[in-house]
DNA sequence: TCAGCGGAGTGGTCGGACCACTATGGCTCC
DNA sequence: GGAGCCATAGTGGTCCGACCACTCCGCTGA
């Protein structure tokens, strides 16, 4: 593995634009968008590289921590630098650090993004779901019910609505909706929520999904995953409103 | 300021878990969630973070540089390190990288999202647009008319969802199309579906958007954004068909 | 034949040195 | 006395070299 990844870039003075690692960092992604770099492929060494683009290990080293952080490169120690399959749910991983830092205001909009993309994915499903995967959808549905652990029926809270949007067939917006889901964000705004007695009312809400999703029906398995979202967004309105 | 920040920790043996690379990125984060760190607030020196960590100040280099392409913080060479206003555009910035490096059939589920997210977001707007925010939106898309330049269009078209994605008044939601609307992943997409003579059918349905926010008619706003939208997402599933 | 063991190669961490830039304060000059 | 310049301390940016921890693979010997 003799082969350059950089030959044909021009030998000239280097463009001087922003921090050396900036640009280290666009030139592999620009490596990866050209299609000079697979998904799964091995990079060099970060010696090699860093010798490749004329900068020191440890510039090298801080853009290659940029992007493992983003999900489109993964280190193995020992091993090698590897590009990621650049599936979803790799690069948007860091769509769960939006949810975990926001705050206030901010926190509605996040709830009406998941309210819009929750909605649209439950109908999906209700269109699209298998026995199969409706079948994980009730086992999670019977063991939010059989338990008073908040923990437990928080966890399976999360997998519910996380078995419905894989069902929905597109694994973009399960993953968007994964990060808008992530356990810490829930559990801050769920905790006041639950809190108020709203078990039942969340249970009732989890039934009407789920009879939609058995009779197939997107439009009422739209309508009761907006209500469902939209109660916990109109309560979360309120307490800012305080 | 010589309070430290990591003050009350355990005083025993490190975590040991993952790198301390991944651990200064963690108690970082965490310094932010639980209000010790305000957005804009000045972070201490590297130098005095690596020491309060225990850690190198490389390591500490690379846990802040993951944290910057985030949008979490912010480095201004020769002043300091900054907590960043945590505002949408900060925290969605690398939305547009999981757009640039999608590729094949994630394009079309990024298109199917932005077309979900974008009819609702055109179809707010047409309930709360005001006229100043109207007459934004009629400037880039006279410009759209007057020219024949694809990258001017491509400018004034990305600026004419802006605004409109503005007017919606979910900044949550407008960052996150902003990035599905990046320059390259539009100008990847847009080159091959305009160049079949789009250009007339783009403009009758910018057209009767327009028209839609005139009326502040939400329902048929909603109609035309996921019509438009849904025209580009057809044509590239024809293309990955074939 | 294969289990065990090395060694080479790789990412992970560290410490120090120096450079580039910013901000601050005092100083000069008007 | 005030405005503007400028030296300087402090900060992030870059580089280097060394060593550690881990993985992988080929060699060795039973």
């Amino acid at each position: 593995m003799d082969e350059t990844l950089t030959q044909g870039a021009q030998p000239g003075p280097a463009p001087q634009k922003g921090t050396v690692t900036q640009r280290a960092i666009e030139q592999i992604k620009a490596l990866i968008a050209g299609g000079r770099l697979e998904p799964g492929q091995r990079l060099p060494t970060e010696r090699d590289l860093a010798a490749q683009l004329g900068i020191s290990r440890s510039s090298m080293r801080e853009a290659i921590r940029a992007l493992t952080v983003l999900g489109v490169l993964e280190a193995r120690h020992g091993s090698g630098i590897y590009v990621t399959q650049l599936e979803a749910g790799d690069l948007l991983e860091t769509f769960g650090v939006v949810a975990d830092l926001s705050r206030g205001p901010r926190l509605v909009e996040l709830l009406e993004v998941r309210r819009i993309l929750e909605s649209t994915a439950t109908a999906l499903a209700a269109a699209r779901i298998t026995p199969a995967q409706l079948a994980e959808v009730e086992k999670h549905l019977a063991a939010m019910n059989a338990t008073d652990d908040p923990e437990e029926i928080l966890a399976h809270d999360l997998a519910f609505h996380r078995e419905i949007a894989a069902a929905a067939g597109n694994d973009t917006m399960a993953a968007i909706l994964e990060g808008l889901s992530s356990r810490t964000f829930r559990a801050r705004v769920w905790r006041g929520y639950q809190e108020e007695g709203a078990f039942a009312r969340t249970r009732r809400e989890h039934a009407a999904i789920h009879r939609a999703l058995v009779a197939h029906d997107p439009e009422a398995a739209r309508a009761a995953a907006a209500a469902h979202v939209g109660e916990v967004e109109q309560w979360l309105r309120a307490q800012l409103d305080r």
